[in-house]
DNA sequence: TTCATACTTCGATCGTAACCGAAGCATTCC
DNA sequence: GGAATGCTTCGGTTACGATCGAAGTATGAA
């Protein structure tokens, strides 16, 4: 009867909250097992595997198994981008699911996105480094820089390592708070690591909010200006 | 419990059949009558009804009261980029609607989008203006050269009275066969419209296809070269 | 071999939302 | 005024899918 795509297809297979929380999991890029997305969408291992199997279907996602585990990853970088469109569509409608409370402030300035730095720091830091050229962003990727490499070891990060990684070094990830990009992948994971690794920062215990000491936000704040 | 936009929110507003008929019915750009969107997605009026508030509630869609009647139109362009980047991905991933039959060569071909020309043929259409100049495309939007309008009204087009109309002028709509941009707004179906009249293409009585007469292609091939 | 872990499949329950008939408003036409 | 049109609200039915317990399969460890 009716021609065209069946947007309404990839609209029910993303509108269950479950198969929703599952989907920006693994939006970090990094691959979960079924028991860790089980965990993240609030359900149990048995409905977890139904929504995975009718996810993979559908073909947002795709699965390898390794041993007894199978590990689940986004098809690719376009179901990415359209989840992270559809956040920032969400967002710019209002339609948010936490409650507005004390916290929100904490998680507006610095929070984790699935392991990397997001919020007002998050996407400050990625800003500082396209302004020095550390990193180079030509359109829609990102990129270190060769002049990017020296910067970047003498915080500690060590390029070499992260790049043999099969998960990308760089990625550029939609902030919902801040409506603009931050950074993802390995670098993003290693930096914010090593910020914690300093005793710069800390993960709050109640929430996906990063805690900055008085010191680490000081040496932060002057080590990416804006 | 969970922070974030809420994508399920609007992936359930699009994961319904009939709620998505009528967005689709909506990309077009016209304001359309809930009885119209009652028939286009398939359903009675009272069901429609409640669908439209819950698409109004849910920020997708705006209604105007005019006489006895509601106008419904999308929200704001986002949606209709929304709407087209879920169709690209449903159709990348094969999630169509249509059986294959012996119609779908001539839809893939040219069909009508809403009121404009789609399909092969429309993707052409735009390439040509573009590569002649009649038409300059700035990143996403579309604008009549100067020049351009002398050909236009060559081909029997009155660019001053259709700009006078609230509707864009030009508008680029992403083609789901095609996977490439072509020519909406009131300029697209103004086309269209003309080449129905010149008698050079007629709309199929069974589907969207767009029939051209042997003659009529001709023309439109030299018209429009690649 | 036996046990443990990781996951899938089956089966049954349950809640929600899509659906339409009927009735209720609002607006316009005669 | 009354009738017709356009749409919303209400109420009740129905169907689909999300959920989980229990059982089944596969891999690895002891």
């Amino acid at each position: 009867m009716k021609e065209g795509p069946d947007i309404a297809r990839i609209g029910t297979l993303i509108g269950d909250p479950a198969r929703a929380n599952m989907l920006t999991a693994l939006i970090g890029g990094q691959a979960l097992t079924a028991t860790e997305l089980a965990q993240a969408a609030g359900v149990t291992l048995q409905t977890a595997s139904s929504h995975l199997s009718k996810l993979e279907d559908g073909g947002l996602i795709a699965q390898r198994k390794q041993g007894r585990h199978r590990y689940f990853t986004l098809a690719d970088a376009a179901v990415g981008t359209l989840i992270e469109s559809m956040m920032g569509f969400a967002a710019s409608r209002g339609h948010l699911r936490h409650k507005p409370g004390p916290k929100d402030p904490a998680l507006r300035k610095a929070r984790v996105c699935y392991d990397h730095l997001a919020g007002d720091y998050g996407v400050r830091m990625l800003d500082s480094f396209v302004a020095r050229e550390v990193i180079e962003s030509d359109g829609e990727n990102l990129k270190v820089t060769e002049g990017g490499q020296g910067e970047l070891s003498a915080l500690g990060i060590d390029i070499g390592k992260l790049a043999a990684n099969r998960r990308p070094l760089c990625k550029s990830c939609l902030d919902w708070s801040e409506r603009r990009s931050h950074l993802a992948g390995t670098l993003g994971k290693a930096l914010l690591q090593n910020f914690m690794e300093k005793g710069w920062a800390r993960r709050s215990l109640e929430s996906r909010a990063v805690l900055f000491t008085p010191e680490g936000e000081r040496k932060f704040l002057s080590l990416f200006p804006v």
